[in-house]
DNA sequence: TCGTTAAGGCTACGGTTGTCGCGATAACAT
DNA sequence: ATGTTATCGCGACAACCGTAGCCTTAACGA
């Protein structure tokens, strides 16, 4: 016994890729699979996205994928994990408004101009590791957004007590509605309308417990 | 000349399984397959559903499930678009709140408790079909909706000028992101507390037009 | 340097998916 | 009644998807 060898420990982040070896080899392996897979996801699209498709593009043999990766999610998972890993601050322009409309800017362009995005959201559907690498992405994101919140309630812009998930929510959600699940005519300047209604609501106290 | 037979014309509706001759045959091959989509889904759930699935329980031939319906995408439309030919009505509780809260709650239950809602727009990131069903059906709502802002705004509950179909995305989509896009802990009184919010916001006006 | 072994490459296989062409059947018009 | 033809059933097919087994390579530790 004694000296516990790393056998099976590794708490168990293969799920997104992770190797037990990751020097040279895997490492490698992992940049060509990764980059292979955004660049057929912006040149062809959600659709054309396959294990098969990213194997052939990367040089990397589809078994490797499907073993490290299982399936098309897992994939769009460690890329949206990679991409993650940043310094995102909310924006602070010094009137809720002004960051909401911000926010919801970033929002918009996400929804119409990265596919990642789309794709990470059809995908969750069909893939529970992409479903779980979405919840803990967004997650992520409003937590970092109660730093808004805060700050409007510190210039008295709105009462204590707002609750910044729920107005964070209020805020992003109706775009998503439109632009995701409803895919409606895109109108520019959404993003602002919706942010401007969500900031009347904070205001009115719409956020306020109970 | 002269006589137009009707050989071509039937504007398009072989979109949704529609047959020129739906007499006999094709109604029964209908109804047989729509029945086993709806069975299947909701004793096996969406992943379970395929083509093959379907024409295997129907005992209606594959190749004539895939000429007439195309894909999963189709077949749920199709059961989407025979079940929402109905005469529902929102809600009429007396107060806008009242009435949110009510629809939140038909919303919360369709998006918990029934598959089809939930299938169809996972179906809908797969198939045109289904987006556009999902798109037509969702309008047709919204539209039913606006009664509830027009009593809302003659009972002076809110300023005229409401635009209704904002009023009731921003009581609705906080839902459908964190039940369908999130698929967070579902709270069980959150559709009450985001029909109030949305309530709350109305009154102070932010969803007057400009 | 060298042994151990995780990870990648390869081949092969069975199941699924979507399509095609043909012949049979029955809906509809005359 | 009878002819036309839309629709269905059928068999076959290629393409794709996911997995298993086995061998080779190279990462890492001693």
């Amino acid at each position: 016994m004694a000296s516990p060898r790393p056998t099976s420990d590794v708490p168990d982040e293969s799920v997104t890729g992770r190797a037990r070896r990751p020097g040279g080899r895997s490492a490698a392996v992992r940049r060509r699979v990764l980059d292979a897979t955004l660049a057929q996801l912006v040149q062809h699209g959600y659709d054309s996205l396959s294990i098969d498709t990213v194997a052939e593009r990367s040089g990397v043999h589809r078994t490797t994928v499907y073993r490290r990766w299982r399936d098309v999610g897992g994939l769009l998972a460690d890329v949206l994990h990679e991409a993650s890993v940043d310094a995102w601050r909310p924006p602070d322009t010094g009137s809720l408004e002004g960051d909401l409309v911000a926010v919801n800017h970033e929002v918009y362009v996400a929804l119409t101009a990265d596919p990642v995005t789309v794709a990470l959201i059809a995908a969750s559907f069909r893939s529970e590791q992409a479903a779980e690498a979405l919840r803990a992405f967004w997650t992520d994101r409003y937590d970092r957004c109660a730093d808004v919140a805060r700050r409007a309630v510190e210039r008295g812009e709105i009462p204590a007590g707002t609750d910044a998930r729920r107005l964070l929510i209020a805020a992003t959600a109706p775009l998503y509605h439109e632009l995701v699940l409803l895919r409606a005519a895109t109108d520019a300047h959404l993003p602002e309308l919706v942010a401007r209604s969500a900031a009347t609501a904070a205001r009115a106290g719409a956020f306020t417990d109970r």
